[in-house]
DNA sequence: TTTGCTGCAAATCCTTTGCAGAGGT
DNA sequence: ACCTCTGCAAAGGATTTGCAGCAAA
């Protein structure tokens, strides 16, 4: 179940991955933190936090908003698609962006008043593309 | 051009507007801090962060990464649609997830290797929406 | 002259990390 | 027993904010 064969399945790391298999809020690291107190309330943030990046290092949950440690911003105001470089962070202007067309009733089974969508892509840059090894390539 | 009428052009905002306007490498704050410290070296980090956040505010520049003040975690690795309150942050699941059929080779002018692409949708929760007033709704 | 803006520094928020001891396997 | 993991607390990086003086309008 997790990737590195090294890793240890602990009570607080078993108890983090049930509770946030519990709900479908997507909750931030400290909103986890709550739900898991409840259980194990001598549980750390840094645990939480620690683990919370082993399992989305494994695949057995995700994090969203991958690439964003730090904002950026863009001098040009109107709307374009963005490159960004998954290793080290650069963002480049696409060429063009593509029309999607979109059901948005068909999209949105929520009561969420849809505004807008935001489409981005990720890859390598030349640069990092060259530094890592092909054979051994991770997205 | 500002879009609240009280705003001042200072000194300061033109050269980080004109500094930001001249590259397309979408800089942060602390890169644009750099770049403007050769024409105001005296300028402050604060008043580069102030500045870029009215100026985007106005819609003279754009902040890459709108909705990330914090990660977010989802329980269900597999890969799907997110929906976030462009007001609250909160993040749902979409229905399902458009099939786009992009051509990377008309996107991608540049020579990023791409790996994958990220479609998210904003908008409006219920609760929200609510609140706001429709006459003066901001996006 | 008004009042929004600045530089400075301290504060804040989120996240990571060093360490010594605890606990999976 | 080995070695990863934990709690704790301190450090870290990015961003925000309070304040008194400055400068656009």
């Amino acid at each position: 179940m997790l990737k590195k064969s090294n890793l240890r399945m602990t009570r607080q790391r078993k108890v983090i991955l049930e509770e946030l298999q519990k709900v479908d809020t997507h909750p931030s690291a400290d909103e986890v933190y709550a739900m898991v107190r409840h259980r194990l309330p001598r549980i750390s943030l840094g645990t939480v936090y620690r683990n919370l990046e082993i399992l989305s290092e494994s695949g057995v949950i995700q994090k969203l908003e991958p690439g964003c440690s730090l904002k950026r911003f863009d001098g040009n105001p109107s709307d374009h698609t963005h490159i960004r470089c998954v290793s080290c962070d650069r963002v480049v202007d696409a060429a063009m962006t593509p029309d999607l067309e979109i059901d948005f009733e068909q999209v949105n089974s929520t009561d969420f008043k849809i505004i807008g969508h935001r489409l981005e892509f990720f890859g390598l840059c030349p640069q990092c593309a060259e530094k890592s090894n092909p054979a051994e390539m991770q997205a």
